[in-house]
DNA sequence: CTGAAAGCGCTTACAG
DNA sequence: CTGAAAGCGCTTACAG
């Protein structure tokens, strides 16, 4: 492998300095060179194929053009969507994502934050937020950029980007309702977040309102298995059975299916389920999932706008953007029994 | 947001040069140095928060401790677990993987390439191979360091990690054939792309050995869409309805359940469907998928391993290892009607 | 319009 | 065992 040619190659190759050559290079500054010098040295750089050191540049410029976005688990089909959309927004403006798993582990969380930062990144979208978080406000101590997704903190500390969650909720709370149900549960998810919090509220409150006893149940995680041990909770549990379920989210909807199977119970016929986030393949479930459509490559496009901002000095502060949510009905959900 | 902490301040705090405090922090030189004076500078870093500059370290020895990756598109699900592995273990050993999609463009391949040289990559990981491909001979010509993953090139340039797609395609055949099938049909994926390529010749070869006739329609791409227009064609085609089709992945395969449902056809009664990948979720469609299963997680990680080794200095060549891949039973498959 | 110089934050032969 | 110096590849005030 023969050595990159550097902008010194090219500048020596075009006969000038190499402060010239950066010059002509750099689309911001060629204006303040000679066209003629200028494209001997882009036909200079052209024939070395010359590719600019970006760790040099931001070494001298200390802007990385690196974002860093913590996420809990890119294996969870919700996130690819937020990521690309993040990406969309990056990517024409010259920066890149820097992408780490935290597998809702806070040791890992620090040590991929601390890599990131490491790697000088310019800024961060986390989708790792929980309601008392000590990486976000150790974040916002440090002075550093970040803007927050779907999950915010209890203290607005820095820009969220995030669904109605309240609305989804009311709107899936509605749609059972409409069908005829009357004993709903809602599977929630973790209450340390903003997103098993809201959405536990907003479930209990749109039941009440309409007279009814809302009961939840509380799961550890926006997993399959946390849903599946919550709906088995339900369905052995003493009181009537629900007819109608909201799961906190997609993930907790199919194992809740499971349970419902494995009680020899039938979704919808026995009992309806909706579920939330409409993550890919939703439609493809045995049954087709009904739930709540959340816009997550908008979300993310989103939070990169508004990170892109700040890092060009609009200050957006504790800014929190929701996105309408919507409900969409499929085969999971039926009048019931 | 006051400047984090240098090297210079470390060793200013600790009271030694700045030399000695790089040689303390460092894990693989802090031997040369005094044990107390060690010490010293391990304190100053931690109470002044000192964070390496990955990009000053990376300049001056000229290694990113970066790996670019190149996939089609994050959103097919069968990428994060590849991704997963790919990270599980390039992180023990210092390295970051950094992601760019291709969706499958020319242009945006080279471009995502580019920006990962600009970046000083170490190494690349592909996943966009193409069975003649212009970017990994470049590559090749360039004299970098790269490892395939899953689709390999004619000509054996790199190691390459695949899986068995012969004997794969050969279980599902079989499967077929011993609950009676007799009329089989394969919807390929891309011939450009040696899994397309490697697959169908396997299809053709498998169904010949039994003395029957395979019948083979090619799709445009790796997707639901595809996978639909190619089913719709063999159902409306003239010939008999093949009763097993063999998808040349789990997308062209959830494509072909559309069609089979819009020609009100039921699967499995009627047609029985074996997809490729056992992508997530696939036990939870509509019906749960019959597929051969590919270790992604592995898949990701032994490209890893590889591409690590080669930069320890290892030539690695033309190396291919092959995983082995297990036909899964599930919904989607069933005797003939 | 162009050049010479300094410096971003590190690491590493080279002396001592 | 430690320090002084050079240099990785850039950019950018400062002169001219």
């Amino acid at each position: 492998m023969d050595k990159p040619a550097t902008m010194s190659d090219v500048a020596r190759m075009a006969g000038v300095h190499k402060a010239t050559a950066s010059r002509a290079l750099n689309p911001m500054t060629s204006g303040q060179v000679n066209q003629a010098t200028a494209r001997r040295v882009l036909a200079a750089a052209k024939r070395l194929r010359y590719t600019p050191n970006t760790m040099a540049r931001s070494l001298r410029t200390s802007r990385s053009m690196t974002i860093g976005v913590l996420i809990p688990d890119l294996t969870n089909p919700l996130f690819p969507p937020v990521i690309r959309g993040i990406e969309s927004v990056l990517s024409p403006h010259g920066y890149t994502a820097l992408i780490a798993n935290t597998d809702n582990d806070e040791d890992l969380e620090a040590a991929g934050f601390e890599a990131m930062l490491a790697r000088q990144v310019d800024g961060f979208i986390l989708a790792t937020g929980r309601r008392e978080d000590r990486l976000v406000a150790a974040a916002h101590t440090r002075g550093l950029s970040v803007v927050l997704i779907n999950r915010g903190t209890d203290r607005p500390l820095f820009p969220l980007v995030t669904g109605d969650d309240s609305a989804g909720i009311a709107a899936a709370v509605e749609h059972l309702f409409n069908l005829g149900h009357r004993r709903l549960a809602h599977l929630a998810g973790p209450s340390d977040m903003t997103t098993g919090f809201v959405r536990g509220r907003a479930f209990r409150q749109s039941v009440a309102a309409h007279g009814l006893d809302p009961v939840v149940v509380a799961c550890d995680a926006y997993s399959v298995e946390s849903g599946r041990l919550g709906m088995d909770a339900l369905l052995d549990g003493p009181g009537a059975r629900p007819t109608g379920m909201v799961a906190g989210n997609d993930l907790i909807a199919i194992g809740a299916l499971h349970a419902i199977r494995a009680h020899a119970l039938r979704c919808p016929e026995d009992v309806s389920v909706v579920g939330f986030n409409d993550m890919p393949f939703a439609d493809e479930m045995q049954p087709p999932l009904t739930t709540i459509h959340v816009p997550h490559h908008e979300m993310g496009a989103e939070a990169a706008r508004i990170l892109l901002a700040e890092l060009d000095g609009a200050p957006a502060a504790g800014k929190t953007v929701t996105l309408p949510l919507r409900l969409v009905v499929r085969g999971s959900t039926a009048p019931p029994p």
